[in-house]
DNA sequence: TCATTGATGTTCT
DNA sequence: GAACATCAATGAC
């Protein structure tokens, strides 16, 4: 039975904050409308230890001063034309932080293919692809990701019935970094980033 | 000031 | 499976 998380709760690792996010509800209200998704996918960047984070040996540039705040500050990064939303897991000053890579849409389907341009599983699987379905903004750096207009809803989980475990994507050259076991997918769920994957039909790999 | 480089995504073949 | 479109933070100079 997996318990719902308490974000702030500080004793918890970032690997199992992200493990536990799996399930819960991402939720974005916009004068556009409001869309949420099941967070399907996510992975753990663990700060100062970490060579694939940006706050790798605690660099302190004006980027990443989110990711010292306190448990539960959202912290958006820019990349590519793309906004990627990472959640703070740990006490002031320790840079840890969740990547999540992917949801299931729940609510405001058709804003999301307007948003988009694209249909199907195109929708929301992956960082940069979900953001700007649920139009997510840098206007929401540094907010808490307890409260609207971009939160998640705590009170309600579905259940993966399988938590698979995988390197993290697209960081080479990160030495043991590169293959460290760090993203957190519901196997089966098809809003998972990446071609090669298995799709459960009939329950999209949540319990019943 | 400027070249480099990605926690990406789309569009080809 | 590979090429490329794209852009701002970063760090070297």
């Amino acid at each position: 039975m997996m318990n719902i998380i308490d974000i702030t709760n500080t004793n918890l690792s970032t690997e199992e904050v992200a493990k536990q996010l799996l399930g819960l509800k991402l939720i974005s209200e916009t004068p556009k409308g409001i869309t949420s998704g099941w967070i399907v996918e996510t992975e753990a960047y663990l700060g100062s230890i970490d060579r694939a984070a940006h706050t790798y040996k605690y660099r302190k540039t004006p980027r990443v001063k989110a990711m010292y705040d306190q448990a539960g500050t959202i912290y958006l990064y820019s990349m590519r034309g793309h906004i990627l939303l990472n959640i703070v897991t740990k006490e002031v000053g320790n840079p840890e932080a969740v990547l999540i890579r992917g949801i299931q849409p729940d609510r405001g389907f058709e804003l999301m293919k307007k948003r988009r341009g694209q249909k199907g599983y195109n929708l929301t699987n992956g960082p940069g692809k979900l953001s700007q379905a649920m139009g997510i903004t840098m206007a929401e750096y540094g907010r808490s990701i307890t409260k609207p207009p971009l939160y998640i809803d705590f009170s309600i989980q579905r259940k993966p019935k399988t938590i698979l475990t995988t390197p993290r994507i697209g960081i080479p050259n990160k030495k043991e970094w590169t293959k460290a076991p760090l993203r957190f997918i519901v196997e089966g769920n098809p809003y998972v980033s990446g071609r090669n994957k298995t799709i459960d039909k009939t329950t999209y790999g949540w319990e019943l």
